[in-house]
RNA sequence: GGGCGCGUAACUCAGCGGUAGAGUGCCACCUUCACACGGUGGAAGCCACAGGUUCGAAUCCUGUCGCGCCCA
């Protein structure tokens, strides 16, 4: 127990209470609580990328403050933190930050240095350094990152057990996310495809559906003239006129009655007369151009859908390098197609598409000129050219997109969650619902787990991928370019006969679908996973719904045959004063660690803890200016009442008292149940409401009878009611202000707040021997009443009055005459009269005025 | 085009069937012995719009408009 300061100060809390809750382990797990007596949460991982914002401290500070309610609530909280460090958004930091870009042919250098360590010059053309060298650099910045992610969560005073740490590129990570997908594919869960593919050809990788966005676009119509073999013409408009000799049949609304007669019928491509059917298809266009669209493998997605449906042949020409094929294509074979074909060999679609048309104007092929129109096209979220669609082998796991049956149950295990806000299950129900194929997991990238498959190579030196190498469990993590398949000797990778390594690796959200058994510790630590999984809650922002959440219930769902959590809890994000999302790309980023020192953590936290769950929220300073003057006004308000000295034994007698204690049964219910339902917003509002009545009325309406104006008794009332406050007020508040509930709690207990019970409205309501709490509520009115009549007369506070007539019905005159004797102290009024009346109202006779 | 959310004081937001609320900002006053990193009071709103249900609607229903997000 220490003792209260002269000048309390909030300076200095943080690193003083922070260092004490790592030395006591205030918030390690408890190992052997039974899974009943454990809270756990699946923390998201934070991409380390290298920039942090306030979008941070906003959705880790909700989290924080539900971990400490059920802490205070006697559970063994399960809450770790991890690093997202693995994958593109990395690599991408890497190349920016070390000036170098991946190129996996060159060979391995020993102690290679980075060109450099952040600011690489405009100017500087990225070095091209060898996988493994580009990998420990990724390595190495993630960790520069995840110090600096380390610091601000420690002084945000977020009450993770650090001893949980894992991160996603990590060895358990590795292991665990291989298993999960070695399982998978036993399963049949998980499987290898060649298909048209979604593919970025600036990333070189194929892209999820997930990881796709429309974006509008500038375009332009081209219409160009087919042949047909009674030398007519038939029309067509297209914005990829450049994908011309990719181009497999005609296609048109079954019901339009301008195409009828042509369906069937065969004809000709301009510049490559190669002879193409026309045919019918419900996702035709009647209204779009001509109405009639020529079908080319692969100019987007619904060219997929009629290539399947119609079963056409594959004449892709773009290679994974965005280019087009250097050979000429067997199907063109009319010397003017080839040498049409010659002039666009090796180009990439944009300055093909000029040539071509170039050539259509020249054979007069091309019908007008081009209309410009702006069109959505099909991006990476994370890309700047838009996505070729390619035919490549990938790995996918089964999502429902494929197959009604798996929907119909993820979607039924969306509904097993409880949601908060419930409106968010529509996102996940939408999501599922429109679901256009099964979840594209490999990416040909360099910085993720390896995908754990070797091939055999066939004798003539054919890779057979059909002939699959799966390396034990015991193994893993294995790196499958490195490591060589039980069996087989390193000399014989990539030989006739031997084997080669998967090259691709899973995409990050393939192993951050998988945090809760990563921090469960799945076959691991079966004893921890038991006391762990499914997890209490999953925090994250609704805008990864799609992503992180739905492909984390994939996975359970597929592997443990249940939800990985019970309680899905969504926050917003925050928006810059123009109520813009801010992103990085945006350039309206605000740091945190400035605001941190600037108003406190605990005044940044206050200003997080106000956005209402689910609710994007303005980011504002001056809530942080109000959460440190709430901070401070805690400090003082609490340095009274301790000082006030400890009362004998007893409890609350007078009216007013026992009143407030009342109050504040009911104020603890209802931050009990806000918390209940994962509501710290409303808890806090209810709470800091109180709070400030407390301060300004109760405090005031006490303060001399605490100093003892009226005896011992009646001063020990007050202390006792005081005591019960304060001591109720700083656990409400300590899930959100950490530093200086911890601070005051120092001050005259032993302990944590932290650890503390969290309370109990009984007791308090006993104390209260059933007073009303509206009889404080006449007392701060009438108190009130007063202060107005000193302000209207223009007259100090402190001013004394001779007489005060009070005027109200009969009944609240009865209650106000109960505790008279408090609001005239609070008043300095020395006698008072009542009159019978409809409402309120107070009369006041000054000393000293005639 | 479909889905979801939101439009309440100048600003940020609460209230979600019973006489319009808080904080900030603004204005005025006050060094009262916890607090000038303070205190007290005040002005300020056709609760987006139009219908409907109801004794009674900011609150429930329908529609319109505007903003945002997600999906096509």
């Amino acid at each position: 127990m220490g003792s209260v300061p002269d000048k309390p100060t909030l300076e200095g809390l943080e690193d003083k209470w922070s260092a004490t809750w790592e030395s006591a382990g205030t918030y390690r797990f408890d190992r052997k609580a039974a899974r009943a007596e454990v809270f756990s949460i699946d923390t998201p991982p934070p991409t380390v990328s290298g920039s942090l914002h306030v979008g941070h401290v906003f959705s880790y500070t909700h989290t924080d403050t539900i971990a400490r309610y059920q802490r205070m609530r006697g559970k063994a909280v399960f809450y770790p933190i991890g690093w997202d460090d693995n994958g593109l958004a990395t690599e991408r930091r890497v190349q920016n930050f070390s000036g170098v870009r991946c190129e996996p042919r060159l060979p391995h250098i020993e102690g290679f240095p980075a060109p450099y360590s952040g600011d690489v010059p405009k100017d500087h053309r990225a070095v091209a350094v060898s996988r493994p060298n580009f990998v420990d650099l990724c390595y190495h910045v993630t960790e520069l990152d995840e110090r600096a992610f380390e610091a601000l969560f420690r002084r945000l005073g977020l009450s993770f057990d650090w001893g949980l740490l894992y991160t996603t590129i990590g060895k358990d990570a590795r292991r665990i996310s291989q298993r999960a997908f070695l399982r998978n594919l036993a399963r049949g869960e998980a499987y290898q495809q060649d298909a048209p593919t979604l593919y970025d050809i600036d990333e070189r990788t194929a892209v999820a559906q997930a990881e796709m966005e429309d974006r509008e676009v500038p375009g332009a119509y081209h219409t160009l003239a087919f042949h047909r073999d009674d030398g007519s013409d038939l029309r067509i408009d297209t914005t990829r006129p450049e994908l011309l000799p990719s181009c497999v049949a005609l296609v048109a609304h079954p019901d339009d009655a301008r195409y009828q007669h042509l369906f069937g019928s065969k004809v000709r491509t301009p510049l490559f007369g190669v002879e193409v059917p026309v045919l019918a298809h419900r996702l035709a266009n009647p209204d779009k151009g001509t109405g009639i669209a020529m079908i080319c493998t692969f100019g987007d997605v619904t060219d997929v859908t009629w290539w399947r449906d119609l079963n056409l042949p594959s004449r892709a020409l773009l290679g994974f390098d965005g280019r087009f094929a250097s050979e000429v294509p067997s199907w063109i074979t009319s010397a003017a197609g080839l040498e049409h074909y010659a002039a666009i060999a090796g180009l990439a679609p944009k300055a093909a598409q000029a040539r071509v048309v170039e050539r259509l104007r020249q054979t007069g092929e091309m019908i007008g000129e081009p209309r410009p129109i702006t069109h959505p096209v099909k991006f990476y979220e994370r890309g700047a050219r838009p996505l070729e669609i390619v035919a490549t082998r990938q790995w996918y796991i089964r999502n429902g997109g494929r197959d009604e049956d798996l929907r119909a149950a993820l979607l039924a295990r969306g509904a097993e969650l409880v949601w908060h806000p419930g409106y968010m299950q529509h996102r996940y129900d939408n999501w599922v619902g429109g679901l256009s194929g099964d979840w594209l997991i490999s990416r040909q990238r360099y910085f993720g787990v390896p995908i754990p498959v070797w091939y055999r190579v066939g004798l003539d030196g054919n890779i057979d991928y059909d002939a699959r190498i799966v390396p034990t469990e015991g193994r893993l993590p294995v790196d499958p370019s490195s490591d060589v398949p039980e069996g087989f000797d390193a000399a014989q990778r990539g030989k006739p006969g031997g084997f080669v390594g998967d090259p691709d690796v899973m995409d990050t959200w393939a192993t951050s679908s998988l945090t809760p058994q990563i921090a469960g510790r799945w076959e691991d630590d079966s004893d921890l996973f038991e006391r762990v999984f499914p997890m209490d809650m999953r925090p994250q922002a609704h805008d990864i719904i799609r992503t992180w959440l739905f492909a984390t219930v994939v996975r359970s769902h597929h592997e443990h045959s249940g939800v990985p959590w019970r309680n899905a809890a969504l926050s917003g994000w925050i928006l810059d004063p123009d109520r813009k999302k801010m992103s990085k790309s945006k350039g309206n980023v605000v740091t945190p660690m400035h605001l941190i020192e600037q108003y406190g953590a605990d005044a940044v936290r206050y200003w997080s803890a106000s956005g209402r769950p689910g609710t994007d929220t303005a980011f504002d300073e001056g809530q942080m200016k109000i959460g440190r003057k709430l901070a401070i006004k805690i400090l003082n308000a609490s340095r009274f009442a301790i000082g006030l000295g400890e009362p004998k034994a007893g409890a609350p007698t007078e009216l007013v008292d026992r009143a407030l204690l009342a109050k504040l049964a009911d104020l603890v219910d209802e931050a009990t149940a806000a918390f209940d339902g994962f509501d710290y917003a409303r808890s806090l509002e209810r709470t800091e409401s109180f709070f400030w009545s407390f301060t300004d009325d109760y405090l005031e309406l006490v303060k001399n009878r605490a100093y003892g104006a009226h005896g011992e008794d009646a001063s020990d009332s007050a202390k006792h009611a005081l005591r019960i406050a304060l001591e109720t007020l700083l656990m409400l508040f300590a899930p959100i202000l950490p530093y200086v509930t911890e601070e005051v709690w120092s001050w005259w207990r032993t302990g944590s707040v932290h650890r503390a019970p969290w309370p109990s409205a009984k007791p308090i309501r006993d104390a209260s021997a059933a007073a009303d709490p509206r009889i404080l509520e006449v007392a701060s009115a009438v108190l009130g009443e007063i202060r107005r009549s000193k302000t209207d007369a223009k007259r100090a506070l402190g001013a004394e009055i001779a007489t005060l007539s009070v005027r109200d019905t009969a009944e609240r005159l009865a209650v106000f005459m109960a505790v008279q004797r408090d609001v005239c102290d609070a008043g300095r009024v020395r006698a008072v009269v009542t009159e019978a009346g409809e409402s309120l109202g107070v009369t006041a006779a000054f000393v000293g005025a005639e």
